[in-house]
DNA sequence: AAAAAACTACGTATAATTACGTAATTATTT
DNA sequence: AAATAATTACGTAATTATACGTAGTTTTTT
């Protein structure tokens, strides 16, 4: 069906590398064409034999595993990507699919799951072992339906009313005169609410100000 | 260590529950405290027996497995959800995950991954199948992780890497001052570097940079 | 009704930012 | 090697923000 999957092997360590060559050995459809012992050499076994599939693990010499993968995206190079990694750091995970890693794998996988992913990620897919997919639930829930708010705010760190309405002109890019007009009060009031807003919140300027209001949800 | 953890299935096939009974019996630690033969009998068997652990069938009469987890999560109950399915359905699993559902298996996964799920879950944390984990990523790199600009710069809207290193200092709440000293520079020039930016970026203050950086992912 | 909190507003002095102009030294590109 | 772009830096004047203190109204809570 599939034509062979050409697999480039990088990890600092010998005995890895042989595990996973004795393991692939066994299967029809894949051959190793490379081994790099760390991350540079990766980049050129990479270039060398353009492999369909590259095996890398997370912690290496030279370059870091996410730091080869960066560079090979950065290239356009879209070659399959699993990252290897010893452990389920919610780090490593998340910038290992940002850098545009296809897969994670932990070394303790199967046999079965490694072949698994190896042939869903040949195939185009992305493949993460499940015992990592809290740490993507986690992203999911926190980021796009943020449900509660991250952070309870000080007894003393609620703001009023007209605070909250100060607030939302600061952050829309508002200056003190724009916002006494938008409210329709002196100018000199409008910065005293800002005075008292930023003293309770306890920033000392408009951006650790605006990263606060995302931080603690406060509109 | 672990206290016996106490499961109720709920699935309409008898057959189903049957063959999960079967597999969880010759295990220590767990014990099958209850049946549901569909979505509503799952909610009143949940009541009366209070399972640490509800394994439920996305497919039901009556109620389907969704509302079941919606249900329940309404009521503030936090008995721990496994989702069964026989596809991997994007909505699906991303339904199952917005209701609540701690895990998501699917009824052709193995017996340890299955029993791997359940221990996982029943100790607090969150198991997807691996073979789901590209629905996961998709979301992810669609929501949280936009990866292309949401709109492109004007020509001559482009920022150096020194007027970048600017913003992100900017960004993160650093004045001036505090940025000629970052970047080991003087006072004066980090002010022109800010100065261009917000030219070229044709904002009139630091909040108007902070949305615009946002908006075009600048950084 | 009394007390507390919130909102309003003035003054004043220092600090920081804005908005230019000018120009030498590096990098980068052609 | 020449041209272009980027980085660095100084000066100056106007504007804006910061950081207080004080104090008279509303509004809300007790």
């Amino acid at each position: 069906m599939s034509a062979t999957i050409r697999v480039v092997l990088a990890d600092d360590h010998v005995f890895v590398r042989d595990g996973i060559k004795s393991l692939l050995e066994n299967e029809a459809n894949i051959e190793v064409v490379g081994e790099a012992i760390d991350g540079a050499d990766a980049l050129e076994v990479v270039a060398d034999s353009k492999p369909d599939l590259l095996i890398v693990d997370i912690r290496m010499p030279n370059l870091t595993g996410i730091e080869v993968v960066e560079k090979l995206r950065s290239e356009n190079n879209d070659v399959k990507i699993i990252m290897l990694s010893m452990h389920e750091s919610e780090e490593y995970v998340l910038k290992s699919i940002k850098a545009g890693a296809d897969g994670y794998l932990l070394k303790g996988s199967s046999k079965e799951e490694f072949l698994k992913a190896l042939h869903t990620v040949a195939a185009g897919g992305k493949y993460f072992s499940g015992d990592i997919s809290s740490i993507l639930i986690g992203q999911l829930t926190n980021s796009s339906a943020s449900l509660e708010p991250k952070q309870n705010l000080g007894e003393e760190m609620m703001i009023t009313k007209r605070e909250k309405e100060i607030l939302t002109l600061l952050l829309s890019g508002k200056g003190n005169k724009e916002i006494a007009e938008a409210l329709d009060i002196s100018k000199r009031t409008a910065e005293v609410h800002r005075f008292n807003l930023m003293k309770k919140l306890k920033v000392k300027n408009l951006m650790e100000l605006s990263n606060k209001a995302t931080e603690y949800s406060l509109l």
